[in-house]
DNA sequence: ATGACTGCAAATGTTTTGCAGGTTT
DNA sequence: AAACCTGCAAAACATTTGCAGTCAT
């Protein structure tokens, strides 16, 4: 069994899980994959019901808590009150910047700002396991549009 | 007038809007400011109903709103589904470290992640305008019990 | 049979909004 | 009067849960 292929990854975490695939979540899982950016669990419901009518809202939230825990995904929270989730296999870290008025996102790393959050964490004691960074500011094409107008 | 006076300030803010300065307002912005971490609008709520039983949420909710834009107050987003509110006059800007296991928060800040920060931002053609970042990590006394347990 | 999976509808929990009545200017 | 403010209840919003029926092992 090819190890790189995001179905098989699924199929055998489920199965560790004694979970199943289905044809809902391998549909799920698809859609999922095409997509390019961070989706909410509503636009990716939008999407899978173009390809099976009567796929159920639920099932869409559910299963994306299943990538998740997988791996395969990994939620994301820009703080607007929607979880959006974002490949999560094979990607490594990233933080995001995102613009305050497109709204466009970019995926980011700085080893040295990682290396710093690690040192500032421990030099309160604790032990690092995770963060999230973002920036928010205006784009080139943003700051362009308004020195036009 | 005082203008270190965090009631003078939200007056003036308020005067400025052409909104004004009621008993419930200075209410909740006195509630707020005798709170010292982290507090969210339904604490706040339940703490301002002791001094006046007749308050209601959504004000609560509205003024929060209000001292926020005011400067006083700033949300915070720990992405557990609740808005926490904390000091914003007077502090200056910092980022959380918040303990996995029991919760707790500490106030960080280091001027060379914010230094990186901006030339990150910059080096992909953004203007930081503001950021958010938040570590996760386990406290040296949580680390301490589970050596024991 | 047992355990898992589904869609649906109802429930949840936080936050926002509409509104009728009251207050300030 | 006009503009603002309030509490209440209802609405809105994303997400979760309960359930009855279906399917796989």
């Amino acid at each position: 069994m090819n190890m790189h292929n995001e179905k098989d990854i699924f199929t055998d975490f489920l199965a560790s899980r004694k979970l199943r695939m289905t044809p809902q979540r391998g549909l799920i899982l698809d859609v999922f994959l095409r997509t390019k950016a961070h989706i909410t669990s509503e636009e990716l419901y939008n999407k899978a019901k173009k390809r099976d009518r009567s796929i159920g809202q639920a099932t869409v939230y559910r299963t994306l808590k299943l990538l998740s825990q997988a791996g395969l995904a990994r939620e994301v929270d820009f703080g607007d009150g929607v979880v959006r989730y974002e490949h999560g296999y094979g990607d490594e870290h990233h933080d995001h910047i995102i613009c305050e008025r497109c709204g466009k996102q970019i995926e980011v790393l700085d080893e040295r700002i990682e290396r710093l959050q690690k040192k500032l964490a421990a030099r309160h004691g604790f032990t690092l396991t995770g963060h999230s960074m973002y920036l928010y500011g205006i784009c080139r094409e943003c700051r362009r549009k308004e020195e036009k107008g």
